[in-house]
DNA sequence: TGTTATTTAATCGCGCACGATATAATTTTG
DNA sequence: CAAAATTATATCGTGCGCGATTAAATAACA
């Protein structure tokens, strides 16, 4: 009944970067209704969340935690800068770094999604123990992937 | 030291959906030297590899099988034609379908890119248990999240 | 000091990814 | 059989996501 490892090379449902890319997608599908109410994008509201935790940081400091490059966050800020949500200052103190910071209608924001994490942790219809391994072993993944040096 | 449930909400690194995003950009990031050589993406690697298990599919199934729309697809199969790696015919038997058929070419890459799996999970550096469980558990989730109703 | 190197964002081009819509072929219904 | 509904693909617009490049500010150093 099991398959051989020489079957899981060849079936694309198999492949751990398969399962990895289709259920972010899943994710995006799951997020997009609730989002839409918010006037928010996926990735917009993961920003949105790196915000809340950390009000005023700089670009780079959102990227590295988000894992995106300038070239991804830049025009993504500018868009919720365009709806209100943030600000962009250069920083006094290093004029090459921009400063993100929130808006009182974006921490209003904050508010309205306060339910959204629980709602699609509901959509998951895992018990918290196995989400924290998920989270825990793909964070694991994740790190090894992109090298680990640090 | 645990943190309690009320933090893993304000945490963007706890987010189950985060973590599978941002281990989705560490896929290919890994994938992209290799998958350069082969002149691929990585969304068109996953093609082909959906290919290679079954040559001759029609759009549909392709679209079925990766979780796209085709308004995704025919652009990608359109650079994967344009590349001379497939082709793109309309079926005879019922004219709306088209149907994608490796070329001489699309089944030469599969030699070259034979490799490619294995180079990937030595950099995950998992277990093949721990790799299994992974797959399992991601793709429950996927189907949980696309309603499961199936 | 001034010259070089590094850091930080921004810009550009390309390729996904999807929703909305269009078009054409097929199936279903009356 | 003809009209209506369904199906399969394609097109268009918007928004990521990244590599390569640019520009400006700061840091390092001879």
């Amino acid at each position: 009944m099991s398959d051989t490892p020489k079957d899981d090379l060849l079936d694309i449902d198999k492949f751990l970067c398969f399962s990895v890319y289709s259920a972010g997608h899943a994710f995006n599908r799951v997020y997009k209704p609730m989002l839409d109410a918010l006037g928010l994008t996926y990735p917009q509201y993961l920003v949105m969340v790196a915000l809340w935790q950390d009000d005023n940081q700089s670009v780079r400091s959102v990227g590295e935690k988000m894992y995106l490059e300038s070239s991804t966050l830049t025009p993504l800020l500018k868009r919720l800068e365009a709806n209100g949500l943030v600000t962009r200052k250069r920083d006094p103190k290093d004029e090459r770094s921009v400063r993100i910071g929130l808006t009182d209608k974006g921490k209003e924001l904050r508010k309205q999604a306060e339910d959204v994490p629980l709602c699609v942790f509901e959509a998951t219809g895992l018990d918290i123990e196995t989400a924290k391994r998920l989270v825990r072993d793909l964070r694991a993944l994740r790190d090894r992937l992109d090298g680990g040096l640090s």
